[in-house]
DNA sequence: AGCACGCCGACT
DNA sequence: GTCGGCGTGCTC
């Protein structure tokens, strides 16, 4: 017997099947997906058996497998197929895109191998006799005829135990028990609204595969999709639900575990690998029907998959920034061809790329446009920065501090959002807001301290950092950038007996961290929870009822063509964290920009209009969803070197795509990066037959140069 | 990716 | 004379 294996080698020019004979004593164990040890070189690794064959003559030289790691197969065929699908499709190797599929410790070479847990059991096998003494008696009694955990008999010694043991009156074995990961929330009863259940009646009837929910934050999406969960598991169906991870907060999490019990396996990064290991065990099992977690739970072993729930689906953590390069919501789409499931995908904001396929029929879209209960949509206020930045206050105009105030006499809470994404810098006006864009590409460009100019990081336009503002004149061009503390001292000064609570990447590193803020919000510790887009995702408090951006602008600046689309996303989700319960909610939003549509139509919670001025800008500058971006970055320690071959590469590229716009070589938005050069190169196409082949190729000539390393990413998310 | 092989500079 | 630098090439 031989068979093929791949090995966990992540190098694109190793990323091929390797043939072994099978010894006699290892045959009878060997199964497709199972994972082998085997000598490669000199050493010794870990890989993944795809192909079992017959030996043939030529076959005497080959290596023998050392030994099977596996008694069960890790990959089955529909991953295993999966996997070469998104090989095709990210142009990454085979083994990154496996390995990328599985919890740390069912990976191949995966150094901290994760065990099963064992505890030890006591089974009652004999009636209770007089020959025992009373407190012998007492102690069986306790079993009630069935076999009980060695830590449900705590206050027992082991040694009275061990004696009942010994006299035949109990039997002791090993059984491999399960970490506990959460716990189930109480059990609640959630009946449908009028619109959500046209929702979910057109979903059942109707015999599309994909869906966009389009519902208003607060119109509750969680309730329908936990209704097709249940329409499912009545027919024998399992499902997964996608969430962003920061939205896996416990608050969600008891909503899922009081309808669904135990019949729920959670994936998210806050488990140990143990843990992870175990809910993966349970699936595979067929002990839990539903998955709930972020990204790569998409890659659940279910069987008979009947919903696949994507839930805020414009969220940007879906695609993978590192190697393999995949698109969670694309592989959604395969797993639901294959199990014949319907695709679910649900945001009060969808992607420009999303809503437009939903024009175009090809997902069937749903709306829910008014919030449930009492819940109405909350007033939000534009403050025109310009004016209110004059009286110094900070960065707070008088509108805000005036509105936080009123709402902590009322006693209730308030949101406070600084909006502050990205690393790169860029200047603007401190006296209008004015910001420098590139003249052909609509972006903002990014400032370079060194040669005090501006750059754009898309065509390469470069200008000198003007002495005063285009705008409007004044010496007041500067680098702009506020931090949390900063925010927290204002209102220290400002609003000295306001209690606030800061919510920050400083203050939720730590394991839980973030949990405990939450809660001790919820409980009305804190007036205000002061926090970065953190805050404006997914929590749920009756008592907020007002909401500020400090700056909405921000995100608007960052150079990206999806900036708007982010800002009005961002701006529309923080505002729904307002006024949730019957209290009327108001949101301000402070902004240098009043009349910016992203921030007009996010003040008006209007995501048509939205949409469509967005949609003329994306086709004016050909970007999605007109045109299909890639991005290829050529990486190098030698500058001149990694130039070059990014002129290379360019010049190739153009010989090949014919039916495709390239853009650059120009500086990636981190030009160097612990001593490495980066350059960029953006494909823009609507159709290009050769693209996956040229790219491909180019992947592969490089794999091997020691030079530079190119890295080519299909609709990235970031430029 | 590693690890061995291989061919040139500053040290006991 | 040797130790060790990292360029190149191979791995069933």
């Amino acid at each position: 017997m031989v068979v093929g294996v791949l090995v966990e080698v992540t190098n694109k020019n190793v990323d091929k099947i390797f043939d072994y004979k099978v010894s006699e004593c290892h045959q009878a164990k060997i199964k497709i997906g199972v994972r082998v040890k085997v000598p490669f070189a000199t050493r010794t690794l870990e890989g993944f058996v795809l192909e079992i064959k017959e030996d043939t003559t030529e076959d005497r030289k080959l290596k023998e497998i050392i030994d099977i790691i596996d008694d069960d197969i890790i990959l089955n065929d529909e991953l295993l197929a999966l996997g070469k699908k998104m090989q095709e499709m990210t142009l990454s190797s085979l083994i990154y895109c496996y390995q990328s599929m599985l919890p740390k410790s069912l990976k191949a070479g995966g150094k901290n191998k994760a065990h099963k847990k064992f505890e030890t059991i006591f089974r009652p096998i004999k009636e209770i006799d007089d020959s025992l003494t009373e407190s012998q008696k007492e102690i069986l009694s306790q079993f009630h005829g069935k076999p009980l955990k060695r830590s449900a008999l705590k206050e027992i010694s082991l040694a009275r135990l061990k004696l009942l043991e010994s006299k035949g009156y109990l039997e002791e074995y090993e059984e491999e028990v399960y970490r506990n990961s959460f716990t189930i929330g109480s059990k609640e009863n959630y009946p449908l609204t009028k619109d959500q259940q046209n929702v979910v009646d057109t979903i059942l009837k109707s015999s599309s595969s994909i869906f966009l929910l389009h519902g208003v934050t607060g119109s509750g999406k969680t309730e329908v999709y936990m209704e097709l969960i249940e329409k499912a598991l009545q027919e024998g169906k399992t499902s997964i639900v996608l969430v962003p991870e920061i939205s896996l907060t416990p608050q969600m999490i008891k909503r899922f575990s009081a309808r669904f019990g135990k019949r729920i396996a959670l994936l998210h990064s806050a488990l140990s690998d143990g843990e992870k290991y175990d809910e993966w065990r349970r699936i595979v099992r067929g002990e839990a029907d539903i998955v709930i977690g972020a990204r790569s739970a998409i890659f659940a072993p279910l069987k008979n998959i009947g919903y696949i729930i994507i839930d805020e689906e414009h969220s940007d953590s879906y695609k993978q920034e590192n190697n393999p390069r995949y698109d969670a919501k694309e592989i959604a789409k395969i797993r639901a061809e294959y199990h014949h499931a319907k695709v679910v995908m649900g945001s009060a904001t969808p992607t420009l790329e999303s809503y437009a396929r939903a024009k175009k029929q090809v997902y069937q879209l749903l709306t829910l446009p008014n919030r449930v209960g009492k819940g109405t949509l909350p007033t939000v206020h534009i403050v025109d920065m310009n004016e209110a930045i004059k009286q110094s206050m900070g960065h707070f105009s008088i509108e805000l501090l005036t509105a936080i105030k009123k709402t902590i006499e009322r006693k209730e809470q308030v949101i406070l959002l600084l909006n502050r994404r990205g690393y790169s810098s860029f200047v603007t006006c401190k006296n209008c807001g004015y910001v420098v864009k590139c003249p052909s590409c609509d972006i903002t460009l990014t400032y370079h301290k060194s040669s005090n100019t501006l750059r754009c990081h898309y065509c390469g336009y470069g200008t000198n950092l003007p002495k005063v503002c285009p705008s409007c004149q004044e010496d007041a061009i500067k680098d702009l950038g506020v931090g949390t503390e900063k925010i927290e001292e204002e209102l220290k000064k400002y609003l000295p007996n306001a209690r606030v609570l800061r919510m920050d990447f400083d203050t939720t590193t730590k394991k839980g961290a973030h949990e405990k803020i939450i809660t001790q919000f919820g409980k009305g510790d804190a007036d205000i929870l002061l926090g970065t887009q953190i805050v404006a995702k997914g929590l749920d408090f009756s008592n907020v009822t007002l909401v500020g951006v400090i700056n909405a602008d921000t995100s608007l600046n960052i150079p990206d063509f999806r900036s708007s689309e982010n800002t009005f996303s961002l701006l529309s989700q923080v505002s729904g964290r307002s006024g949730r319960s019957e209290k009327k909610g108001q949101v301000y939003l402070q902004t240098f920009n009043p009349t910016h549509f992203s921030i007009v139509n996010a003040s008006k919670n209007d995501y048509l209009s939205f949409y469509q001025e967005e949609m003329r800008n994306r086709y004016l500058l050909k970007y999605p969803p007109y045109y299909y971006l890639v991005s290829v970055k050529i990486l190098g320690k030698d500058e001149q070197i990694c130039f070059q071959e990014s002129l290379k590469i360019k010049k190739v590229l153009e010989k090949y795509l014919k039916n495709t716009i390239i853009l650059g070589p120009n500086a990636d938005t981190i030009y160097k990066l612990s001593n490495v050069y980066r350059n960029r190169i953006i494909l823009k196409y609507k159709k290009e037959e050769a693209l996956y082949d040229i790219l491909n190729r180019l992947i592969l000539h490089y794999a091997s140069s020691s030079k530079v390393k190119v890295e080519v990413d299909f609709n990235p998310i970031h430029l």
